[in-house]
DNA sequence: GCCATAGGGATTGCATACAATATCCAGATT
DNA sequence: AATCTGGATATTGTATGCAATCCCTATGGC
């Protein structure tokens, strides 16, 4: 059961997957019909993809003009990351006390993994998931679904200058250095070093995306 | 311009407030056919509203199965309150010091205005507005519009258990008490004590909904 | 030269109609 | 008696086509 997935649903993950990969800047219209053909579907689940986006916030609908790829300003970003700053360490704090050798360990391989991806010199564009996935193994144990969810969100509305960043500068392995000694934090159960270091963890990624937003503008 | 309202938008705007006012009862069925001929529209709008209030969190999708109402656990109330507290303590502390007068006034009017329909003795049904347009007259001067819809999300997705209690307890005296000593101290620029205050005030209403929720799962 | 304004064209928003899928219930089987 | 099977039924999911709305440009007035 449930493995079904509506074309509405699959032109939603193809579409998001496409904005947040860069491959529509900022701004850009997306016609209804263009995306109907691309896809080989009609205008109705591309419509409905559409709206599914827009809750996310990666489209804005104007009405009878089509939707339109969102374009965040620099201040939307820093909130958008001190937003994740309040929420991760909030999680992160309830998680730790919660975290079992089993936690540990499956963090620990999402780490492993990267590391083999990387070394195989394969795509940098789904980091991001990999990224995603180990703070979300994290926070997981800390049995808070909602706030997860809306974690979840922030990731999404924020991930096209998340993967901005990684494509201009080389922060990747700074992160992943401090993945690690977050894990170890963890591991120890030092709750405050743990969310001390995550909160400089995400901000230094925020600096760094309004660092290469600021540029881009200048040079624009 | 932008005062065009799709027929999907002012379903979805209508079907919001029969939920959140108790109209359909957790886990209920909405059927398109149904609600279609109800509203004089097709099924298409329908569905596109429906979709809106599942990004809201009102209903859930089932696979050819339909739209149900979603039902939220006693857990999910009190994380979603306590995500609130967290949420608008942190937006609060930030509005109080760009406060102006005018912002002061516009709360007050609020509490006026509420005051003049209680009196007046009309509904009660939208006094959940009221409490919201409150609580952002506060918030507002914030500067943190991100941070501000996530808190509207919050507010729309625990808005029927919100009501229940209202309905079944008579809280709403002691809340507009607790306003007007939030407003005064906030006018006095007491960041810390506002947000004490604040955060019992959500806290003593989730209570109340916990209460309220396993008193009818008990009799159920 | 600048602003208001009407008509043409492009695009969305929606209604109708059809196809696809899950549920339900009767009947057979063990 | 309980479980499994299969087809009928109800409901969703999608395609097609049309009507409504907005943008754009050209034209006229000041």
């Amino acid at each position: 059961m449930a493995t079904f997935k509506t074309r509405a649903q699959y032109v939603a993950d193809d579409l998001r997957e496409r904005i947040l990969g860069g491959e529509f800047k900022g701004g850009s219209q997306l016609r209804q019909d263009a995306l109907a053909k691309d896809y080989e579907v009609s205008r109705i689940p591309v419509r409905e993809a559409l709206l599914t986006l827009e809750s996310e916030g990666l489209v804005e609908f104007h009405a009878h003009r089509g939707a339109f790829t969102t374009e965040l300003s620099v201040a939307a970003i820093r909130e958008l990351f001190d937003l994740r700053v309040l929420l991760e360490t909030y999680v992160l704090r309830h998680a730790i006390p919660n975290l079992t050798a089993a936690d540990l360990d499956h963090a620990a391989s999402i780490l492993r993994q990267y590391d083999a991806a990387l070394d195989s010199g394969s795509q940098i564009d789904n980091w991001s998931d990999y990224n995603f996935a180990f703070h979300h193994a994290l926070y997981a144990p800390s049995g808070l679904p909602e706030t997860l969810a809306m974690i979840g969100q922030l990731n999404t509305k924020s991930g096209r200058y998340i993967r901005m960043q990684l494509v201009y500068t080389r922060e990747i392995e700074k992160a992943e250095v401090e993945h690690r000694q977050l894990l170890e934090l963890a591991r120890q159960g030092d709750v405050d070093r743990t969310c001390q270091l995550l909160e400089t963890h995400i901000k230094d990624a925020a600096e760094g995306i309004a660092a290469v937003l600021e540029k881009s503008l200048r040079s624009a």
